[in-house]
DNA sequence: TCGGTTGTCTAGCGGTGCTAGGATTCGAAT
DNA sequence: ATTCGAATCCTAGCACCGCTAGACAACCGA
């Protein structure tokens, strides 16, 4: 019995290592270079070896993703949750969102950019996705307004930062003027009341 | 002389010829499915031929991506020009980008989400990017509100119309309730005066 | 010790973007 | 009219890609 334990938990050692080693290489040179063989050649395997834990390198990339989810879903609670106010509760959210793409460039793609042959947005979609939107919502849903769905202004504002996000990084909006992108969001965005606590 | 002439205006024809091919198998089987196999095979000559007109597959995307913008900023002028007031023309904007988006996906593709080795937002950016971009201007630059810089306006706005385009088509958000999400979006980042004419 | 399962690797398939080099065509000068 | 040279195009091939069949070796249980 002890011995098949242990071969499973090699196994699994081994998967993430090869999950590891993708965001690693992607990380570093891009997707691109994230090819099967130098990938296997990494772990020092041969490239078989990966299809015996992934059905292809779209799995691999979907690994990858569900990974960067729960680390964006912890890195926006844990910058809202140190925020007084709603209205700094939405900006934080909005810079702790824009800073792990920004820092994370390729489990941003993995996420939201490339095909990882993962369910998006319905029944079947994994829990590692539902979570990092529930803490968007959770910030969110307090201050879509009266009269607004909490969820369908999250999506709106999720999309705002995406767009945010992806242009940015590629070069296709000016760069430095971030900050006041940022803040001009939130200001029309959030609907803040004004009375005091 | 007007042998040479001949000879140049047959190229300009053959060129124009790749690109109209390019895209059409773009969008009939997407972007994946452009080879410079079949695509010389469609156009009827050498996979070589291709090289003689352009670098390589990527400036071959950055044609089609000029020509997508000079029809999106068509479209946005277009149905801006058709509406009466501010609030009206915003909403005309918003909804022809987005129209735009879904009905050709790879155009769009090739404009904003794929490497076409263009230049955007700086000095040398090619005239129908930076007249796309006016065309945006035009319209939205009327509705930033006080003390907020146009061209920064227009950015954020257009950020969030790539993010709500992308996302959608994507499946990455639950389709049908895109209506919503624009007029949320026009609603809370256009400022209009309600001051009757 | 043996048999069978399990695990891994080598080798290879069809595809990709791209290019070197030969063949052919064709205009122009003699 | 003939020949030369340049321009044009194609065949063939390179290195790489994702993925897989099938041979081989290692190991566990009887």
């Amino acid at each position: 019995m002890s011995v098949q334990e242990r071969k499973q938990r090699e196994r699994a050692e081994r998967e993430r290592l090869i999950v590891a080693t993708a965001r690693e290489l992607a990380e570093q040179q891009g997707w691109d270079a994230v090819t099967t063989r130098r990938l296997a050649e990494r772990i020092e395997y041969s490239q078989p070896v990966l299809y015996s834990h992934f059905r292809g390198k779209r799995e691999i990339i979907g690994a990858v993703a569900l990974e960067g989810a729960a680390e964006l879903a912890a890195a926006v609670r844990a910058a809202t949750s140190a925020a007084k106010g709603p209205r700094a509760r939405v900006a934080a959210l909005a810079h702790a969102y824009l800073a792990f793409a920004e820092r994370n460039p390729a489990v941003y793609d993995a996420l939201f950019q490339l095909d990882g042959g993962l369910a998006y947005a319905q029944e079947d979609t994994p829990e590692p996705l539902k979570d990092a939107f529930a803490a968007l919502l959770e910030t969110l849903g307090g201050v879509a307004g009266d009269g607004v769905d909490p969820g369908l202004y999250t999506e709106t504002f999720w999309a705002a930062l995406h767009g945010l996000a992806t242009l940015t990084r590629e070069g296709r909006l000016p760069p430095g003027d971030t900050e006041q992108r940022v803040e001009l969001l939130v200001d029309r965005l959030a609907i803040v009341s004004d009375a005091p606590p």
